[in-house]
DNA sequence: CTGAAAGCGCTAACAC
DNA sequence: GTGTTAGCGCTTTCAG
């Protein structure tokens, strides 16, 4: 027995041990092998000793793709993902990794598949039965062609989902939050509001301007559609440009609620570089709550999505539905957090 | 033929449709569709006609775990990260993402093992031989254990590496990258720099804590070993962490080299709350030039790594050694950036 | 050009 | 408790 514990060290040269190479050195069958291996059914002491002996000794590891033949499962889970540089995603992907991890499974990231081509690898992997099961951050748009085989598809989604689709998925109430946004703006004297939205192929981003409209409403502004701008990304240069825009208006707003934290960032960055100070000239809340918006001068002010919990929240369903079980989707609690920029 | 293309869509009640399935259908061997599938042997006109007929009809797709097994690969590809929140990783996993895809790959995403426990899946991944191959941006002291075995394993390096390992990386020069760095700062007159580092069990910290030193000692100043703050990790809260201690001493520095853009975010953030400007009271330069950079105020003095280039270039690495290839180590371009902060 | 058949490594009945 | 054996779905000789 080695001094420290380490990883035993398969034969790397040639072909790598195989059980009946364990059951052969331990003296019993392969089935005992694999029951001691998998402790699925009791085995002697003794026998079990020498399994283990043999395998720590060849440094065997069973084979992926044999155990996923027989048994027809990965125990590897697909996340995809619309852009994992957008730090919401990536701390979602935490959440998602860190309660997934515990149950044994791995997790394959996935580009989500975009009109780029008909190159979708990653739904590949789902057709294929590669991956066990898939956490969907992505527009629902953009999976068109699976989603008549949706009810059938171990599939979660995370923040985006398809309404009355009974697919199970975690969100917070991306309406309400964008009304409280609103609403903190108007509380505090703006009268002029802009929209920074976002793609609205995403169903966040159409919640959250039915959001910013409905608070308008509730407080009988009139809706300028001139203060409607939508990005076509989410990428700081998005917002840049999109403030820019509102910028140029001949009566420009007094303030903005950005559907997301970069995009709230580019403007801000838009805003100064025109000279205008934020928030005394302009003030902007953002949505999100990522890691770098209380770093960020101005700090934002936001709305807080439990990003890791929301993750960990998806991943936990998707368990539950691998498992045979109904999972409910769930919506978790947002909050205005207020700093500086508004 | 329905009129506009979509993926086929496979049996998904019951079982999945197997190759015997489409062979019936067509009225072949299995292991004439098995032909045609793979385009591995000539098959009359005729014949493939029909096997692609039943194929589409059918929406039969290949088993993955049966065709890894008789195959012996997966064309899956392990991406070892150390935090995929950090900007500068999501940057470089999009690079891979790019060669590989057109190669038939997909990548599965690790996070970096730790310290943390025994229970280490990414390299389970890599034993078990479920991934083909891995392109590690890991710090190779949390990968100990498999040292031994590198030479052997389908393994690239990115970023970071091991000196004299013959293991093949792409990478920067980050010893000359930090002269360069630190040399600006002593052009611009500053006398006293501070170095902000990150772990050491990072190379690409220690060779940037060694270009600072570096640099220190061409222009004959004196190393105070006070001004050397080694952050516990990269998010933001670290740096404004160190930047504080920085701050607190009897004779605070004028400048600070960051060795991450992140962690130079986080120390400007510390210093302008504690009522420093930046530059004019302290100047601060950062590494990587994430896309934040620019757009954070004061926008980041930084070196720019090519983070998209080096993630593709340690892709095509990777995929020359899976064809029997010896790819060689490539070191890219760095340069200077010189906006606001220094 | 095509079919029959032998595995790939493993799990899960089914015997004993 | 343990061994034997029949597949899992696919690729690949080997015949023809």
């Amino acid at each position: 027995m080695p001094a420290k514990p380490s990883l035993p060290s398969p034969a790397l040269y040639g072909r790598p041990i195989s059980i009946s190479a364990v059951a052969e050195q331990a003296g019993v069958s392969i089935a005992t092998v694999s029951r001691v291996i998998n402790a699925s059914k009791p085995v002697s002491a003794d026998t079990r000793g020498r399994v283990e002996a043999a395998v720590a000794a060849l440094g065997y590891r069973s084979n992926p793709f044999a155990r996923g033949l027989t048994r027809g499962e990965s125990r590897l889970l697909l996340v995809l993902v619309p852009d994992f540089a957008n730090p919401f995603y990536s701390e979602t992907i935490k959440g998602v990794e860190s309660v997934v991890r515990r149950h044994g499974y791995s997790i394959v990231l996935g580009g989500a598949p975009d009109a780029r081509g008909p190159e979708q690898p990653s739904l590949d992997a789902v057709y294929n039965r590669l991956v066990d099961g898939v956490i969907s951050l992505a527009n629902f748009q953009d999976l068109q062609p699976l989603i008549k085989d949706l009810p059938n598809l171990p599939w979660v989604a995370c923040s985006e989902f398809i309404e009355d689709s009974g697919l199970p998925h975690a969100s917070i109430d991306h309406g309400q939050a964008a009304l409280d946004a609103v609403q903190y703006l108007i509380n505090r004297g703006h009268r002029r509001i802009a929209l920074l939205g976002a793609d609205e192929t995403y169903l966040w981003a159409r919640q959250r301007h039915t959001g910013y409209e409905a608070a308008l409403k509730r407080a009988n502004l009139t809706l300028d559609p001139q203060l409607v701008r939508v990005a076509r990304g989410t990428d700081y240069s998005f917002g840049m440009e999109a403030a820019g825009a509102l910028l140029a208006l001949e009566a420009p707003p007094s303030a903005v609620f950005a559907v997301s934290d970069t995009l709230a960032i580019g403007a801000i960055k838009a805003f100064r570089r025109a000279g205008r100070r934020v928030p005394e000239d302009i003030a902007v809340v953002g949505f999100d709550n990522i890691p770098l918006s209380q770093v960020f001068e101005p700090a934002l002010t936001t709305i807080a999505q439990p990003m890791f919990e929301l993750g960990a929240a998806a991943a936990r369903m998707l368990l539950e539905r691998l498992a045979g079980g109904q999972p409910e989707s769930r919506t978790l609690q947002h909050a205005l957090v207020v700093r500086e920029s508004a």
